[in-house]
Parts: structure tokens; sequence; C-alpha cells
DNA sequence: AACATTGACAACCGCCGTATT
DNA sequence: TAATACGGCGGTTGTCAATGT
């Protein structure tokens, strides 16, 4: 049997719990108003002086997600989407990077946009693909627009070559390392700077191998021939991109 | 019409790096 | 130097509307 004080404390407890869960309106209005007047500060103190029942990181991923002024609203762009996943194939998952290449997005709409439509967009023209061909085998990182035979404008780019191609599906691990002659990156991305165009890096007959993951199966490429990707910085890879994008009609803020 | 499935989006969780004490 | 708080990030899960059966 719980008594009356019991009953209060309980309550006042509940009262105290912080919300979790979607936000009402009532709740984004008191975010919104207080980001108006007093900007951003310790985002445990915004919560509580915006007298929310929220923790600061809850808050925080609210305004940076939803409620900031300069967000772009509404579906991406073509030019956004190839530069996605242009951004994509060079830097992997590190979505806070990419997103800060498209003013007005965020790293989690990023995200979802990449694991809800163009990953499945990749794996199925993957798909097609290896079942037209059995001798070739492509990575989901490459999009190419202009190509008549592609998928709603885009057609795959091989970016790594691999032995098996009976499946389609690639996962690709956020630190799988680009095929490199050193640090040449021009070459391991595919650069041809006579034509602008893209070629396969082709994987070297060397008996030193790392493994990547493809298609659940661990595949053996060249260590000689590898670079991690935290040794570029994102200056190089934009460099990279006027370069290698030439489909980029549009300029990088 | 009812239920199941799918897709898009929102939000949380856990980890990590950094600053402060 | 260790402990703590905080912010940032990526992965994952939850929610809900649209669509299919």
């Amino acid at each position: 049997m719980m008594s009356k004080d019991n009953d209060e404390e309980k309550n006042n407890k509940s009262k105290n719990k912080l919300r979790k869960g979607l936000w009402s309106p009532e709740e984004d209005e008191k975010l919104m108003r207080y980001m108006m007047n007093n900007g951003q500060g310790c985002w445990g103190e915004v919560a509580k002086n915006a007298g929310l029942q929220r923790c600061g990181k809850s808050c925080r991923l609210r305004w940076i997600n939803y409620l900031r002024p300069d967000l772009k609203r509404g579906a991406f762009s073509p030019q956004e989407q190839q530069l996605i996943i242009h951004l994509h194939s060079l830097l992997g998952n590190r979505w806070s990077q990419i997103a800060a290449q498209l003013p007005g997005r965020t790293d989690n709409e990023i995200k979802n946009f990449w694991n809800s439509t163009i990953k499945k967009r990749c794996i199925t023209i993957t798909s097609s693909s290896t079942s037209q061909n059995t001798s070739e085998s492509y990575s989901s990182s490459w999009l190419e627009p202009h190509d008549h035979n592609s998928m709603e404008g885009f057609t795959m780019m091989p970016m790594f070559s691999c032995s098996s191609s009976q499946s389609p599906s690639i996962i690709i691990d956020e630190h799988l390392p680009m095929p490199m002659e050193n640090n040449n990156m021009h070459a391991a991305m595919g650069i041809n700077n006579n034509n602008n165009n893209m070629f396969v890096p082709p994987l070297l007959e060397s008996a030193t191998t790392s493994n990547v993951y493809f298609d659940n199966k661990v595949v053996n490429v060249e260590e000689d021939s590898l670079i991690s990707m935290e040794d570029w910085e994102l200056e190089d890879l934009m460099m990279i991109k006027s370069v290698s994008s030439p489909f980029l009609d549009f300029p990088l803020s």
C-alpha cells in the first residue's frame, strides 16, 4: 500500500524526470524562443533556462537538426545528391564533414538520406550490374550521371575490384582504405588529368594484403597501395573534387 | 476494410576527444 | 594525473505515414 507522501514523491520524481521521444510544438517553441533571445550556450543551461524537461544533448540535437533557422527544407536536389555521393566516396561515413559542404543540411539528414535512399539504389544497381556481367563487380561508392544505362541518371563507377562476383550487396567499412600509389591521391582516386575521366585503379599483384569487406566477405587488397583516410585533409579532397567531378556544375561553398 | 510491409525521418545511445577542476 | 562535464559524432532504433496485399 502506498502512502500519500509516497505518491507525491513518485509524482515529483516523474515530474523531474527528463522527457524523451518526439518533441511537442510547445517544446519547440520554448527552445526556439530561448535560442533566439540568448543564443547558443551550455546546452545543459539551455535546457534548464528554457524550461524544458529535456537533457542538453536532446536540445542540441533538436536545434541542430530541426529548429535552426538556416536549415534547408525539402528533398535533396540532384546536385546535392551527386555531391553527397561524391563526398561519401571520398570521406566515407563522415557525415558531419559531408554536411559541412552542404549548407543548410545536417549530418543526420544526409545520413538518413544515404541509408534509406542512396544505399539501396546503389545495391539495386550493383545487383543488376553483376547479373548482367559476371566478370566485373562494382562497389557502391561511386555514381556518375549522364549514362544512358543508368538508373535515375546514375551509374556505377568501379572503385575496387574483387574476385567475388556472386553477391550484389556491398558493405563499405568506414575505415575502408582506398587503393593508393603512395600518396598520389589523383592516381588513387582514379583521376586521369589528361582527360578528366575516371579509371579503375588496378590492384597490384602484391603479397602484402589487407582485408576489406565486400558482401560480408573479407576481400584482400594490397597494403602497399593503401593509405588511411585519416591522412587526408578535407582541402585536399575538395581539390580532387574539382578535377574528378566535372559533372558538378555548381560551386562549393 | 484490415493487416503487413516499406520508406523516410526523428531521436536516442554509446563512445570519444577536449576542456576544466 | 585523475575525475568530471560537455559537445560532437556515427550507429541504431523508434515512429508514423504511405503503399501493397
